[in-house]
DNA sequence: TCTACTTTCTACCACTTGGTAGGCAATGCT
DNA sequence: AGCATTGCCTACCAAGTGGTAGAAAGTAGA
């Protein structure tokens, strides 16, 4: 693998679980066994780094949604895919969901770009949204709020492994799997109207 | 207010709102207008100080939320008072959930100390919800994993404005009052048994 | 007034921070 | 061969980090 890449991994790696200002150029570039200045030869300054760190996990996640919606059938069938495939990517790269947690509350201007990048992955998210509430699959209501909501609630579903770690709960695969039902069931139960 | 109050009110302010390795003791005694030694002399340590400021934010947290069982009747009407209240703390004090979240990304040993300090109020949910599913009040399930995610979905709801800030959306008071009502809605069909 | 204690300060210190300047070997192009 | 470019390095720096030592200033009791 090419250096640049080599520091961009264990960029997002650091930036996702110590933050930004807990992470150090000199103790990421002994991780990777490299000095400091060849860090800022790729990246010229440490802000350039998160930036494209960042950019990198937009793209990871924005990738991973298209293919699910490619993938899947229209309705509820979606968000369950697309609620899957985040799962897993929090299992199997849980610094990605970090990193961008970590960038909205660095707020400007990092969190400016980022939202810039997401942009597009909202407004598809919304776009959709509106037109399943209007053919009635899922309840009325305001679709970019709705989006924001998801959003968060995936998020805090998705990272929680951290807190339950630190109480002392096994986590299990098994374990993973049954807060990722539980949380579908709780989305279903929101989004889905009543059959009446 | 003594000069020790006065130190720990900003210590919880910057250190919900910038992290604890982004705040530096030589600028938290700027904004207090005293040198970093006066916050030393009150504080031993760097780490000590964050101790005593997530040790307030969960009183302030458990003061609020016992009150919300006191003053509540049983069933859902507690869920949903709790969440107004949560809300409330949100708006008037951001930066005590955002140190929370904070602690939970910073790990041990804060995070050990705090869920201690987390275990009684996180036992009491637990035995009610246990109490309200008995008597099929609120649907099965695993009482310990939903509040864990209840808890994961409110702070993540609680603490979105700042996204929703960065995207550029206004926050009047109008629309926090809107997503409280779609978290109590999502909440409700999450939670209540279907009525069939 | 003398004394003991509390509180805040000045003066430092060793260490780490992000970043600059420039050297040096490898590579590839002419 | 000559030469420019790329990539990583050593050497260094000014600013900032948490923390120590101890002086100075206030405060209260005898």
């Amino acid at each position: 693998m090419k250096t640049s890449e080599r520091i961009l991994n264990a960029a997002t790696i650091a930036f996702g679980e110590n933050g930004y200002d807990g992470t150090s150029l000199d103790t990421l570039a002994k991780e990777l066994g490299i000095r400091k200045q060849s860090i800022l030869y790729h990246y010229p300054t440490k802000e350039a780094l998160l930036d494209a760190a960042v950019f990198g996990a937009i793209e990871v996640l924005a990738t991973v949604l298209s293919d699910a919606v490619r993938d899947s059938e229209e309705g509820w069938d979606r968000i369950e895919i697309m609620v899957r495939k985040i799962f897993r990517l929090a299992i199997q790269r849980p610094e990605l969901l970090g990193l961008l947690r970590e960038v909205s509350r660095l707020g400007p201007p990092t969190l400016t770009k980022a939202i810039k990048g997401f942009d597009p992955l909202i407004q598809g998210a919304t776009d959709w949204l509106q037109s399943e509430m209007d053919i009635g699959r899922i309840r009325e209501s305001d679709p970019y709020l709705l989006v924001i909501s998801v959003y968060s609630v995936i998020m805090g579903a998705a990272t929680e492994g951290n807190l339950l770690e630190a109480i002392g709960i096994q986590q299990t695969p098994r374990d993973v799997v049954l807060r990722r039902k539980e949380l579908l069931r709780f989305l279903r139960s929101a989004l889905i109207p009543a059959v009446n």
